[in-house]
DNA sequence: TTACCAAGTGAGAGGCCTCTTACATCAAAT
DNA sequence: ATTTGATGTAAGAGGCCTCTCACTTGGTAA
């Protein structure tokens, strides 16, 4: 189980290593400049080593956006919890735990819904997604809102929100500001309990 | 003056040419996969040819920027003038022309404030670029909120959603619901309206 | 008319990428 | 002890890209 650099010749988990290298790698350059080549001299292995467990890029980043399903689903739990027991403050912590799941790792919708990889079958991928989805509707199920038409509305007008402010964030539109990482979840919590309010006319 | 197949050696006006034909490559590929030859291959011209108008790759990118940020800002200026006189309305409406704007031509935020700009020296893209934000700005206060830092929070709102409803559509989130160009469009104002109602409370 | 020059062209250097192939290594099963 | 197979490597084919350079073209000004 030598993790680091006491290695030989094989690797040990490197299917695992691969994906944690992806994620730092998305981290620092975006999925613009995402390459098998470089997650490869992220991990110290060759730019051939990636192909004995993914077979090409796509199934790469599908491995990549099954992960980060799996663990902004965890991490938008932990926060709903955190938030108490208010249905919409448990809703509006979604647009807060997005933005710090996504800031932190690079791996937002944009990842795990990624263009390239409707071509590529992965059960698990797509099984994690659904539980992704699924968890948020169900923070929106436990709000008041009229109809299952609007909670699925309510639902996209917050991760739209939260994407939002990623976005805006990483792309360095709050530069000027200089808005911390802190304030601007503050802000998308806050856009989100709006939008929540908007909806939920009892 | 001919424009399209019957021009000889000189093109006549390349430069717009260029910049024309790089709106239509983001629209189709996106920023990811935007290059200066595929734009050259889709104005008709040699590789070599943008060379002649633009130092490189990214100057061309700040010519698109800069034009993409006066187009948005007259698209902008029309959809309040249809909006009418109701102001909050008329600052909702700027989600509705973002969304439209950048479903349409793809050059959106990430286009206009593209990191790798930042080391460009573009007056004309930074006059169009302060021009545009004030006159979302202007939109704003002419809103009764209390503050002036809330009107700009409020600004920075609307466009995080504006935004977040654009990259959700053009990612192809909403696939499954099939939401079309206008109703989408509509989703986003109406989230305009319901952040401009949170911070608009007299 | 001619000479000039802005704005085209083709060719190609050099870079990074994806993915393949033949070979190397080592742990585990025989 | 030997074999075997999963997993690593080095080398490289082939692609597309950015950008350069020497050369060509044709409108304009002397």
């Amino acid at each position: 189980m030598g993790e680091s650099r006491d290695r030989g010749y094989h690797h040990g988990d490197l299917r695992a290593a691969l994906i944690t290298a992806s994620f730092e790698q998305l981290a620092e350059v975006g999925l613009r400049r995402f390459s098998v080549a470089a997650v490869a001299r992220r991990a110290g292995v060759s730019s051939a080593a990636p192909y004995r467990h993914f077979p090409d890029r796509d199934h790469l980043l599908s491995a990549v956006s099954a992960a980060a399903a799996r663990d902004l689903r965890a991490a938008i739990l932990t926060a709903a919890d955190a938030a108490g027991d208010d249905p919409c403050a448990r809703l509006a912590s979604v647009a807060g735990a997005y933005f710090r799941y996504v800031v932190s790792t690079g791996a937002g919708l944009h990842v795990i819904y990624a263009q390239e990889l409707y071509a590529v079958p992965d059960d698990e991928r797509r099984e994690h997604t659904r539980a992704l989805m699924e968890t948020v509707l169900d923070l929106a199920f436990a709000v008041d809102v009229p109809s299952y038409q609007q909670a699925v509305a309510l639902v996209e007008a917050i991760i739209a929100v939260a994407h939002g402010y990623t976005s805006l964030f990483t792309d360095g539109f709050f530069n000027r500001g200089a808005l911390s990482i802190d304030a601007t979840a503050g802000r998308a919590v806050a856009a989100a309990h709006a939008l929540i309010r908007a909806e939920h006319t009892p």
